[in-house]
DNA sequence: TTGCATTTATGACAATCATCATGTATAGTC
DNA sequence: GACTATACATGATGATTGTCATAAATGCAA
């Protein structure tokens, strides 16, 4: 069997983005090739056609998302308080906490990145790296990347003990009482 | 072979010692129980009269290193501002980046807890509860406890980033950067 | 001192999982 | 229209690893 060229690309980012999402929701170690495989309607074997391995797929993944991410916050549009408020908004909300398939990849994998392979701590430094430049452009001119790294810190610890606290009281509190701390940390900064 | 009772309690300790360090350092999945039985000078089948599991093994080690960590913070002394300071400095060293082992358990394993089986969530929640207590006593009478959630989100998540980035300079800047950020916020609040 | 309970070592089992070999059918090309 | 490269499915393989059965050995209580 054989498919069009396509189609081979469209079950390249199919399998990219299926896997993605597993990673953030599973870890790189609870999620197999062939459950991947399988949610992409292709078999198993199939996967070494498209990649060389599964360390060569998480590092694609990964590079894939992260540059994504990048690009959604470069596209922040109007105000930049304004557009750092709704980031805030965005970033620390309780849907956010409880699917993140569909979060920042930074609370889901960064702390398992330290243990992957070479290839996919240099697609995720990079990716840290594009992050901060894009979120210096929206804290501030003068100490805009010491902001940057600052604020990134607190949203990434304060998703990551979210997601880890139980009590959901507890965890609301966690995200409400962060998202209110930079609202007012960037709010009243030059009022 | 049986051994006298303080040598199993001994050998009790030695194991949850072990697994904790391991986990640390190469996750909940990366340490195999032959490895930690191995260290502790122990054969791989005499696991299973210490720990039904490994997922038992794993909530006990977590439980145990928690309440160490917060304990170690109960017992700062003398001015609080003070102990404040010591405690970041220590916090976001590059040897505690660098070793993680040694270091706090919430950047290595509060992700990857989100995973695993409620009863290692169930500790590790109580776990997050008492040392946002602690912290709260250092941070401010009236409003300890939102300082402290954000103080400890800074702390875990400039490591979290810290030990993903590869660049050895953007890793210090990282944690050079959140370390000053708290130094002059806890410092300059109230002279 | 004797007998029981319990820790331990050895070895095996079973499940999981990444990877690959093989055969086949088809898309792209000349 | 035929040839070739390749995408695919099937199935196997080998490594890893948590768990347990069994037997041996020894601490502890009576």
């Amino acid at each position: 069997m054989k498919t069009s060229k396509a189609t081979v690309e469209a079950n390249r980012e199919e399998i990219l983005r299926i896997a993605s999402e597993g990673f953030r929701k599973h870890g790189f170690d609870g999620v197999r090739v062939a459950d991947i495989m399988q949610a992409a309607g292709l078999s198993h074997g199939a996967f070494y056609t498209y990649f060389t391995s599964k360390d060569d797929l998480t590092a694609q993944a990964c590079d894939a998302s992260l540059k994504r991410q990048a690009e959604r916050l470069k596209a922040a549009t109007g105000d930049r308080r304004a557009a750092l408020a709704a980031y805030f908004e965005r970033y620390l909300s309780t849907k956010m906490r409880d699917v993140p398939e569909h979060a920042c990849l930074f609370p889901s994998l960064a702390a398992d990145v330290a243990r992957q392979p070479k290839p996919v701590r240099t697609v995720f430094s990079n990716g840290v790296g594009d992050y901060l430049e894009a979120l210096s452009v929206l804290t501030d001119e003068g100490e805009g990347r010491a902001q940057a790294i600052v604020t990134l810190s607190t949203l990434v610890g304060a998703m990551v003990l979210a997601r880890a606290v139980e009590d959901e009281a507890v965890s609301d509190e966690i995200i409400a009482t962060v998202r209110s701390a930079l609202h007012s940390k960037y709010g009243e900064e030059r009022n």
